[in-house]
DNA sequence: AATAAGTTAGTGAGTGATCACTTACTTCAT
DNA sequence: ATGAAGTAAGTGATCACTCACTAACTTATT
């Protein structure tokens, strides 16, 4: 079936968001992604001139999705610890909800194919430990330490809990887990008696 | 030249171990392998019967180096929070020591190839989670946290600093940024009073 | 409204390169 | 002399990507 090429692009993108977590990003081939589609193996490459440039416009399409998950947890409140832990929770969701985000953004092989993936992935990073450190900041002297090293404590506990269910097969839940280390986290890190958690 | 096999297996694996990085793992060929060794591409062959059993005999060795290192670092001492400080830095040793060994723990790729690997690979993570939260244990109720959760924060923080700083191109100092962050970590998982850091 | 002309999305059949792996033969140390 | 360690020369399979062509949709002209 002949579509237009905006809708077909899409298309493409998301099937290799579909298929990279069970093929394994860099081991994917345009012509598994071309049978997920419906479309002849060239027609991949009528859409994107290489390999390269099609991973690249799926690297954009993660980033703006999970730009956009952040963007919908963070409205900042009077509680900023509160707002932090809605937006580590919205991360861990996102991740929950498309395993490839993980094995896209983490993936060694994909990056030395193409160092400006990298580039779009640390810029990513750079995003949520910003947001992060600057709700840490609205919550003034009842931080432990300062709001950047706050923020990189969180985005750590992320990261690595999300590695490690990865590695496990994702055997475990992600959010409810997430949850309980964050709390623990979160109440090493404030002043005590000015509650997160009531 | 001609050596024994048992010495050209090592050669081999190591050939592995230090070109896994720069290449990304799963994209490491059996062909790049022996130009680095010094031997003809079939010779690998000889010494192995699979790629596959090449890369898990590559496991093993970075899970032997790693807990070796661990052991080195594991004299239990009167103040359990230094050990787990001392097993914390020594993993980061390793790691900044031999990246690849990040690289190739973490690459989703090369565990969809052989989910053997997987299983090595997840049981060195249950090590050192059991030791740190064996550590933990022996503060008592210094901690705030049970053991075991004590242990998933530390090394939460670990994997995702390490994964930062594979990301950030290995821009910072693996050791002493994960040093700074590690005192704040405990100390906000140990009662005050107690001084870990005088 | 009908149709000719042009554009776009798609296909089938390849391309050369490269992959893991094999086979047949050679060299060297014991 | 014998067996282990090595090589040269392949194997088929698979990869990203190309080429020549067609069908479908759009636009312009009548």
């Amino acid at each position: 079936m002949r579509k237009r090429a905006e809708d077909r692009r899409l298309e493409i993108v998301e099937a290799v968001l579909r298929l990279a977590v069970e093929m394994g990003p860099d081991r994917l081939t345009t012509q598994a992604v071309a049978d997920a589609v419906g479309i002849s193996q060239p027609a991949v490459f009528r859409h994107f001139p290489t390999r390269a440039a099609l991973w690249l416009e799926v690297a954009h399409h993660v980033a703006e999705r999970v730009r956009a998950c952040w963007d919908a947890a963070a409205s900042p409140s009077d509680d900023p610890i509160a707002d932090v832990r809605r937006l580590a929770v919205a991360q861990m969701g996102v991740v929950a909800d498309e395993p490839s985000i993980l094995a896209i953004v983490f993936s060694h092989e994909l990056r030395v194919a193409d160092p400006a993936l990298a580039d779009v992935f640390r810029g990513l990073m750079g995003d949520i430990s910003g947001r992060l450190a600057a709700r840490f900041a609205a919550a003034g002297d009842r931080l432990l330490a300062s709001p950047a090293d706050a923020a990189l404590l969180v985005l750590g506990l992320l990261q690595g809990l999300a590695l490690r269910w990865s590695l496990a097969g994702r055997g475990f839940d992600l959010v409810s887990e997430g949850e309980r280390l964050l709390d623990l986290q979160l109440a090493g890190l404030v002043r005590p008696g000015s509650g997160v958690t009531p």
